[in-house]
RNA sequence: UGACCUAUGGUGUAAUGGUAACACAGCUGAUUUUGGUUCAGUCGUUCUAAGUUCGAGUCUUAGUAGGUCAACCA
């Protein structure tokens, strides 16, 4: 077997180049950082998969390093959500730092770069320090605390430690910059607030710049991977990890930016995912319509989906939006594979046999994965009367309808061919019941040759007296729009209403003690997976996603 | 109207100066006891202009379009 030669994308193709110039294989070193402020979204699963992925192809450890710079939205609740949703989706990461843990080094930092003359502490409001940077196109203006002495910073900066007043630690940069975040950019304010890790104990907290190459260098980070939006802050990166020395390790981490991926008809802004969970638009942040890891977990999408949905996606520089289809291909792609087939009706109509005998119950044996055959079998049971889909049935129909009709045949899936007699309907003409006749000589896997005549189409059935009750959550896209995030106006008027869908079927008995965890595909239907809110008493099933319809498409449904 | 980034089929991503390709989606057909799967085939692409070069999707310049930045958020 010859290798093939897959390409680079752009980050590999810069890792390459660093080792071709000398960076050794033992300093690469890579790190997830969410700041633990909500819960992990698709578009997280991206920076996970590409950094962990690299760690993998390249042997090198990741680390998990939240950015907990910030305790008025951080707390411990999502640090936990964040670790069982990467742990979920099969990553493992070398280390688990904090930025907090590097809170004293920043500090001392701080005091260098005051004695350096390169920072400066501002008594000036945030308004008034907003307006002297003026804009991009206009030259900036200095802070009339610019040039404090040396002496006077060390002091106010100990005063700032203390949490008193409420000046801030400037970076003494460029005033002039033509990048706004060079113009003397904040390093620290002060916050008098609780940290869910270190308590009290500080009254300042560092910003995310000067926080987060620091953090990278401590850790020898090599390649420290980002969204586009940070690219302006790059030589703000730079510029702060060359002013501070960490002797173990020689190499100064590099950021790179990628561009974040965007799927359509999802949205991934945490103020308006928060505000469908506040507005009960949505039952929680593990709703199954929701763009979270939770949510796409709850719903039966696999780690594997996702992970290869964001491999074969790419990495690039350039805006894009993701076709939902693209993510839909990759779950069923997967599902298909694993998943266990049972018979389920969605909506059923009651069928009666009649030429089978009254109190005959056989079981029929089918098979559980016609893709696995160490799947095996296991048996169904059938007799006089079972239910059919309402859409399974139609009195008359054009010659490409496929299934039941009057006068017509249709092979029941593992069972006997049948063919439609009558119908019984209500006073509103409503069809109760359809009464056909079946080829006892038929019987699958029989042998007769009746069991191997080719009929156009097969249905799946449940028996009626052992059918199992069961709630079908049938789930669809949650906006109506390709980039709800990017509408005008009320974001609550783009959710479609149509999102779920709740329905009560019936399954056949195998599923009522059917191990959770476990996928599904309902034959015909689609993939489903057990709800952890289902239980004995009500047996729930969200739908993952259909199966690929073809038919509706001809029917124009 | 400043700096920076980006521009390849419908969508996403390759092609590393040398034949524009892969996946998804679409369309045909075959197979099928799932209108699923699988298989075969098919449709369709380099933003514009000038330049460098034997040769440009790739390099240069200009233009056009889109994005990011002016929190004591990350």
């Amino acid at each position: 077997m010859s290798e093939e030669k897959k390409s680079l994308n752009f980050i590999e193709q810069i890792i390459e180049q660093d080792i071709e110039e000398g960076l050794k294989a033992n300093q690469l070193r890579f790190r997830f950082p969410p700041e633990p402020n909500g819960y992990l979204h698709i578009g997280h699963a991206k920076a996970i998969t590409l950094n962990f992925g690299l760690g993998k192809k390249y042997n090198a450890p990741v680390n998990l390093r939240f950015d907990d710079t910030n305790p008025e939205a951080e707390e411990q609740e999502f640090v936990d959500s964040i670790k069982e949703d990467i742990a979920w989706l099969g990553f493992q990461w070398a280390n688990e730092f904090y930025a907090s843990d590097y809170f004293d080094q920043l500090y001392q930092w701080a005091i260098q770069m005051i004695k350096e003359d390169k920072a400066y502490v501002d008594d000036q409001t945030s308004e008034q320090i907003v307006a002297q940077r003026t804009s991009p196109t206009e030259l900036g203006i200095e802070s009339p605390f610019r040039n404090r002495s040396v002496e006077e910073n060390l002091m106010f900066f100990g005063k700032m430690a203390n949490g008193e007043g409420s000046s801030v630690l400037r970076a003494k940069v460029d005033m002039n910059h033509t990048n706004m975040n060079m113009r003397d950019p904040v390093m620290y304010r002060i916050l008098n607030r609780a940290h869910h890790r270190t308590g009290t104990k500080w009254k300042i907290y560092p910003m995310y710049d000067w926080a987060h190459g620091q953090s990278d260098y401590i850790e020898g980070i090599s390649h420290s991977l980002c969204s586009m939006e940070f690219e302006n802050h790059r030589p703000l990166y730079n510029w702060y990890k060359n002013q501070v020395e960490v002797p173990q390790n020689d190499n100064r981490p590099k950021q790179r930016e990628f561009a974040r991926g965007n799927v359509a008809y999802m949205i991934t802004s945490k103020r308006k995912l928060k505000r469908l969970v506040a507005e009960g638009v949505v039952k929680g942040w593990n709703d199954p319509r929701m763009p979270t890891i939770a949510g796409l977990r709850r719903r039966g999408y696999t780690p594997e989906s996702i992970i290869s949905f964001w491999e074969s996606a790419g990495i690039a520089k350039r805006e894009n939006l993701l076709e939902i289809n693209k993510l839909e291909f990759e779950v069923r792609d997967h599902l298909n594979k694993i998943s266990q087939r049972r018979m389920v009706v969605v909506d059923p109509i009651k069928i009666i046999i009649d030429n089978y005998p009254v109190n005959q119950t056989e079981y029929l044996t089918t098979e559980n994965n016609p893709e696995d055959e160490s799947a095996g079998n296991r048996e169904v049971p059938f007799s006089k009367e079972f239910y059919i889909e309402r859409d399974d049935f139609m009195e008359e129909a054009s010659k490409k309808y496929f299934r039941l009709t009057l006068g017509g045949e249709v092979r029941l899936k593992s069972a006997y061919i049948i063919k439609g007699e009558s119908v019984e309907k209500d006073a509103e003409g409503n069809i109760q019941t359809v009464h056909v006749t079946y080829d006892p000589l038929s019987k699958s896997g029989s042998g007769t040759p009746e069991s191997q005549r080719k009929v156009k189409g097969t249905i799946h059935w449940v028996e009626v007296s052992h059918a199992v009750p069961v709630q079908l959550n049938l789930y669809d896209r949650l906006f109506t729009v390709e980039t709800p995030d990017d509408q005008e106006g009320d974001i609550l008027d783009y959710v479609n209403p149509e999102s779920l869908v709740i329905k009560r079927g019936f399954a056949e008995p195998s599923l009522k003690d059917a191990p959770k965890n476990e996928h599904f595909q309902f034959t015909r239907v689609g993939y489903f997976f057990e709800d952890k809110d289902s239980s004995l008493e009500n047996i729930i099933f969200n739908k993952t996603v259909g199966l690929k319809d073809t038919w509706a498409k001809v029917e124009g449904k």
